[in-house]
DNA sequence: CCTCCAATGTTTACACCGTGATCATAGGCG
DNA sequence: CGCCTATGATCACGGTGTAAACATTGGAGG
């Protein structure tokens, strides 16, 4: 494939380089002209897909926020109940853990999402832990067990990625339990 | 006071400057520059006092690290046990709260503390957290209880500063139980 | 009390960054 | 086939972190 003028999707190539370099580096050290130069463009045609650096890093973290309700989902199908809580939270975890700039980048004040946009990861891990406390009470206990139980896990996460906790995975397991 | 060469003190006007900036916009938004111009001083003065801007605003976390932990030992003075642990549990929620961008600093990873430091206020709700798991069980139990407790406050704490959870009172009273 | 030097500032300079204004190309629709 | 619009490139500007070289001064030793 030769040189074209026009690129061709360039709105998929910036956030396939963005999700590289934030694999490899940290939030605050991926730059817009970085990923052009590295999709091979000049850093202002950028602003024909994207109305600035922060929509862009916004579409990063919607792409990793959809890889982690996949994950989520992969790790829950089969289960349900406290066992289907259990195994999204650790999905929870163990994302954060493999993809830190991404999480981060996620729960960024600058790249937050709308509040009107639906967000699956996060609806999900949250009825997951409501059907996890639902064996034992009203309902309103079960919204503040789901809650809880929310907190504890991107809790966890955030503090293992931050080594204030160790990263182990008896970890994860022996906290995040039905 | 006329205008002198030599500063004075221009170590602690930094991170003075730093905290007051950090209380009205977001961490990204204040720039080494910045702090010098409000100091009335060069910005490269800033390196005769610290390596570089990173070192800085670590410095700025630990200040920030260090009021947090009043914060719990207010709460905590005269209680024991779930009551305690719940004190501290608040204080550190509502300090997130009222400190969103100082909170942020201080576990982003770029401001990383050095693990060896001894952190008090992470010191303190550990060990109140502990202290609230007692009452039943095994020194494992407890343990696990004092982390499941320092997740679940941390993990509230980011949630509702990133705007995922309501920043009410009442729910920080509700999820943060003995 | 004077002198001089190390600590602490300043000026200048550089590469990089996000982004607006303007110009170039080309691909698809009439 | 021709042109219009979507998409690209160039240039420019002010801001940033920081290195290098120079300036000032407060205080220690004679």
């Amino acid at each position: 494939m030769e040189k074209r003028y026009h690129h061709g999707d360039l709105h998929a190539a910036l956030i396939e380089v963005g999700l590289r370099l934030l694999a490899e580096r940290d939030v605050e050290g991926v730059s817009l002209r970085e990923m052009a130069r590295e999709v091979g463009v000049s850093a202002t045609s950028v602003y024909r897909h994207f109305p600035d650096k922060a929509a862009l890093m916004r579409a990063l973290a919607r792409e990793g926020l959809d890889r982690l309700a996949i994950a989520q989902r992969d790790a829950a199908t089969g289960k349900d109940g406290a066992a289907a809580f259990a195994a999204t939270g650790r999905a929870y975890v163990r994302f954060a853990l493999a993809n830190p700039a991404i999480f981060r980048l996620i729960f960024t004040s600058s790249a937050q999402l709308q509040a009107t946009e639906e967000i699956e990861a996060l609806r999900m891990l949250r009825a997951n832990a409501a059907a996890a406390s639902s064996t034992d009470a009203g309902s309103d206990q079960v919204e503040t067990g789901a809650l809880r139980s929310w907190s504890l896990v991107h809790g966890l996460a955030m503090l293992m990625l931050d080594g204030q906790l160790p990263a182990e995975d008896h970890l994860i397991d022996t906290l995040v339990q039905g």
